[in-house]
DNA sequence: TTGAAAGTGGTACATATGTATCATATTAAG
DNA sequence: CTTAATATGATACATATGTACCACTTTCAA
């Protein structure tokens, strides 16, 4: 057993964990709870650079200048470690989604202005290091077999979907919710694909052409 | 270094490894060909089931029911080991998929055959143990990551995609390479969403009558 | 100020794993 | 039958890893 001090094992009144689940980051101790999130991004560097099989407790010290000590004290066990990095990555994709969305609330939307903005997003997700898609595989994949992964996740997908599907009805898609679900299982599978190329940049820009054309045709229907 | 006998180690006359990459294996000694395939076909079930990470030495040997000694002998490393699993994979998918497409290839081809056959494809993947969709992300996956494993998947890919290109065209796509594209890309991000919903079959039927309007709108064009 | 909660450092240890080694068995070609 | 190639068995070992444990320091509410 731990030490008794360890906060995931006992009741813990701890503060820094329970604002990294919601509240401000100014409660008691807020240096925790930054050491928490340092240790959470570096997860995810881990998962999108070498895979969630990469992650161990001291890879993850050495990521994230830690020592070996504190990832065993914010999290009981690396599974633990490993689902929290998971929900703090639907977090942010979510924000990250919500930001575009809002930036595109005012603009008079049409078809070409709907891909523009699922273009946009992709290309954020793809810059972004803490976002990466390619954790968005590894996080599906963990599912498959550990579905105590899922219901995070679960809600992220569904945000995405409702988003997208309204989207598609303000640009005159007369099934919206399914033309929202074939536009994003298109873009997995193009993004999914894109790993396996080494040509991704030429990849992309068939995606975005491709993307538009879709879109297109299940207007036009 | 390991024994001098061990087959991948040195140069190696190997009868059994050279059949087991094209000829009929009754060389020498079909018992090693044997072996050797059911070892790789472990490594894909535990690939499909678990993961790459869990592919260990001991975890193949116990899943085929060989000694631990059979795994080095015949894999010079572990990688080797997964690298031929994949390769073993892609042929197996490809002869599968041939064998689909020579079923339909003198019936005459509208719309609603080529949506059939896709499916038809698609289930049987979802059938078979030894050509896992499962598998063949954590493949793409790897490949992410060690693109030493990428050629033999390539070229599968590209079969994949001529072959559906031409059977787009049948039907009466203006664009067939691009439909292609797109269908693909939809088929493997709807698959991979299902490995996150709990309601699975379900999630097929929606996958297929999907599929059938993406299909409409892409002709439709 | 003080004391309990929060956080850190270093080390330890049982287990899992990749791979090597030595010896032995099995096969089929000559 | 002999013999070299092929195949297997048992065991060994260095390394990596998850987790535990003890002592120590820092922080802040009362």
């Amino acid at each position: 057993m731990a030490a008794v001090g360890d906060q995931t094992r006992r009741g813990h009144k701890g503060v820094a964990v329970r604002d990294a689940r919601g509240d401000r980051p100014r409660g008691r101790y807020a240096r925790g709870v930054e050491r928490r999130r340092r240790l959470l991004e570096a997860v995810l560097r881990i998962v999108t650079r070498e895979g969630v099989a990469a992650v161990t407790h001291r890879a993850v010290a050495a990521e994230s200048e830690a020592s070996l000590r504190a990832t065993t004290y914010y999290f009981a066990t690396k599974d633990d470690m490993i689902r929290e990095a998971f929900r703090f990555f639907c977090e942010q994709s979510l924000e990250q989604i919500d930001a575009t969305s809002e930036a595109y609330r005012n603009r008079p939307v049409r078809p070409g202005d709907a891909v523009a903005m699922i273009f946009e997003n992709v290309l954020k997700e793809w810059d972004n290091p803490n976002t990466s898609w390619v954790a968005e595989f590894e996080l599906i994949l963990a599912i498959a077999r550990e579905p105590s992964f899922a219901p995070e996740y679960r809600a992220f997908q569904e945000r995405l979907d409702a988003g997208l599907a309204q989207t598609m009805e303000k640009i005159g898609s007369r099934e919206p919710a399914r033309d929202a679900r074939i536009v994003l299982a298109f873009l997995r599978g193009f993004e999914l694909e894109q790993l396996s190329r080494p040509d991704r940049k030429a990849w992309q820009r068939k995606m975005r052409s491709d993307l538009a054309g879709l879109v297109d045709a299940l207007l036009a229907q």
